[in-house]
DNA sequence: TATCAGTTTAGAACGATTCTAATGTATTGA
DNA sequence: TCAATACATTAGAATCGTTCTAAACTGATA
């Protein structure tokens, strides 16, 4: 696609074969919740063998360049987001599937922080079932 | 301990040397959050050299008696919490350190979950600084 | 088209956690 | 009291997601 070679132009991030599949397959409008592991067994279903190495690679280079967002839900994956806005997540461990709140939602009742510490940000994450 | 050897005995735990070690420590009516590497190190400075296999075990053990909750936090490590009560959290990564918060809070503004799944809890993590 | 910095890759390394299987110990009932 | 036995501890191997290494490759630039 021209539009993600030049998109990936814009993010100092060369355009090569790789980058440009993964690209878009994850830029195309609908956001995702990928992990290395998800992302590479899409992959190999389009017919696109992109080392595991690579995919790795390139989730970091596009999480450096703020295209991804990290989660950290469990301690058995990393997973990224393609939602890079601030919002928040139904987790089901049963399903392994993370659901965007996009919705805006306030939490009441926080406490002070500790001193010399600031807020970063708060994240709500609703677990459902078991 | 006596009392200690009598609590593991009422959670169906034989109070063998290592877990009256390790349970005297968590249990010591400071709430404490932990991982296999800081139980480790905190009780080798406290003279108890407890392999690692059986840190996990006991750790694992505990929290399937429900002694424990377990907190995933990150990808790097799993927290052991001897506060089961639903609670909330700060976490500052920079000192890899969880606080409780053990106020009210509310949660505003929840969309309702999935069709078919339930809310099972909500938590939520403060992340401060970086 | 030559050059070269940046990229891809297979496979090794890493680190937290789990497993294995041999040894040790708490419990219990004769 | 003291086997017998079920359960627990342990060192070290295995596992698995992730990161690193170093050699081959390729996109960008002139
Ligand atoms: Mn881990
Ligand atoms: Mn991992
Ligand atoms: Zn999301
Ligand atoms: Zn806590």
């Amino acid at each position: 696609m021209k539009d993600i070679k030049h998109f990936l132009r814009q993010n100092s991030l060369r355009p090569t074969k790789q980058r440009v599949i993964i690209a878009n397959y994850l830029f195309d409008g609908v956001n995702k919740h990928v992990t290395a592991e998800t992302l590479s067994n899409k992959l190999l279903k389009m017919k696109a063998e992109i080392s595991l190495a690579t995919i790795y690679n390139t989730l970091h280079d596009f999480y450096e360049k703020g295209l991804l967002k990290k989660l950290m839900i469990n301690s058995e994956r990393i997973y990224f987001d393609t939602n890079t806005e601030h919002h928040h997540h139904f987790y089901s461990k049963k399903d392994q599937k993370l659901i965007d709140i996009n919705v805006d939602m306030k939490v009441s009742g926080l406490p002070k922080p500790p001193k010399n510490k600031k807020i970063n940000k708060i994240e709500v994450l609703v677990h459902l079932d078991n």
